[in-house]
DNA sequence: AGAAAAACTGACGTGTCAGTCAGTTCGTTA
DNA sequence: TAACGAACTGACTGACACGTCAGTTTTTCT
């Protein structure tokens, strides 16, 4: 049992919470076993039991098993977002922006998130519900990213020809080695992974 | 239902059958429910009934569910190694050689063959014996890129100065790009990922 | 205070499936 | 042709987990 990451203490003040509360405990609850267990695995007695709350509860908030995923990982997804986008907010030289976003993006610590975003795919597979959801999460991201780029080329820091499709591509690579450092493990490490990325940003964009 | 696609005729000649044909039979019979409705809804039933079997029957030849789905998933990747390999070796010129090696692994049709990647890379996040399985293709892959690279290099065809990083982005890359079509659906198509992965390709190894 | 609504409990119904096992059929060998 | 073992059956079980529901506790409203 590891203890405080992505800390947020479940077990608050006890009982009778509103429900726009409890929905968020749920959530929350939810995304940590999600990552611990992985989504075939989770139960709602699981969450129930990390809340110290009944089954009941959990279906009182969240009509089914379904939905309450659903709901976790979009929840899990747009917190990212946000955080990311106030990342490409800062008032920074476009170069170090960029950089301050792809660290952002790349897989740390325990990698919660791409564990997540690992199972989502497989998920989108057969629900439609994730599939869209993925997919405009994703393009979110990609939608920072080029941005991120195009303002560099405006100030004349980067040189680019297609701020978009270059976005594509460093979105894609980091997503293929991602899998590869979380997925398979060991193969590649973090700084080989940020090596081979480093190499293809200056394809993408000129060098600093 | 789809009639013969990746066709192979269950339901051979009727009963007894040896045990090496029988367990061929059963890990087609299981890729194919695999890629229709996905690892985590696949049931030994839907095998069975498949083949016309008693679900006993699988149990015979694979002790549990998890070595079934194992053996189905090494079972279906190696065959696909297996034709990336010929189509490697084939005599023709390095630029032609590597141009066959990535065709054959961009998702097409139906996508079988990367929605159970897609799904193998999930069950590797807590699977052990997926992990190092899941690994070792991808690494074997990995090889022939490079390979089909470094003789391109030898040969004066291709401008490269690292095979095996580029053979990883170039991966890498193309793995994203799949996840984006496949699992996402329709926000990128084939001709426009092909375009992507093009210019890549001549960041990396020079162009014609 | 009393009533009504909201938050919550926990036991239970129900369906599902992996895995078991005692027994049957078939091919092979003696 | 008898015996033996490999291939195979199908009914059964044990466990599990989603979702329901009748009832309980707390808060809010009048």
């Amino acid at each position: 049992m590891h203890a405080a990451d992505e800390a947020t203490d479940h077990v608050t003040e006890r009982h009778r919470a509103t429900v726009a509360r409890r929905r968020q405990e749920i959530l929350e609850a939810t995304c940590e076993i999600l990552s611990k267990r992985g989504l075939a695995a989770t139960r709602i007695a699981d969450v129930a039991r990390l809340l110290d709350i009944s089954t009941g509860l959990v279906h009182y908030h969240f009509a089914t098993k379904d939905e309450l995923l659903v709901e976790a990982f979009r929840y899990a997804a747009e917190a990212e977002l946000r955080a990311l986008r106030d990342l490409a907010a800062v008032d920074l030289p476009p170069r170090d922006r960029l950089e301050t976003v792809i660290a952002e993006f790349f897989p740390r610590g325990e990698f919660r998130s791409w564990r997540r975003w690992i199972e989502g795919w497989g998920e989108a597979l057969r629900s439609d519900r994730f599939r869209v959801m993925s997919r405009e999460l994703d393009e979110a991201w990609i939608g920072i990213l080029t941005d991120t780029i195009s303002e560099g080329v405006t100030s004349g820091d980067f040189t680019c020809a297609d701020p978009r499709g270059s976005a594509w591509r460093l979105s894609c690579l980091i997503e293929g080695l991602a899998i590869q450092q979380v997925a398979h493990g060991g193969t590649i490490d973090g700084t080989e992974m940020r090596l081979l990325v480093d190499v293809a940003l200056a394809a993408e964009v000129g060098s600093a």
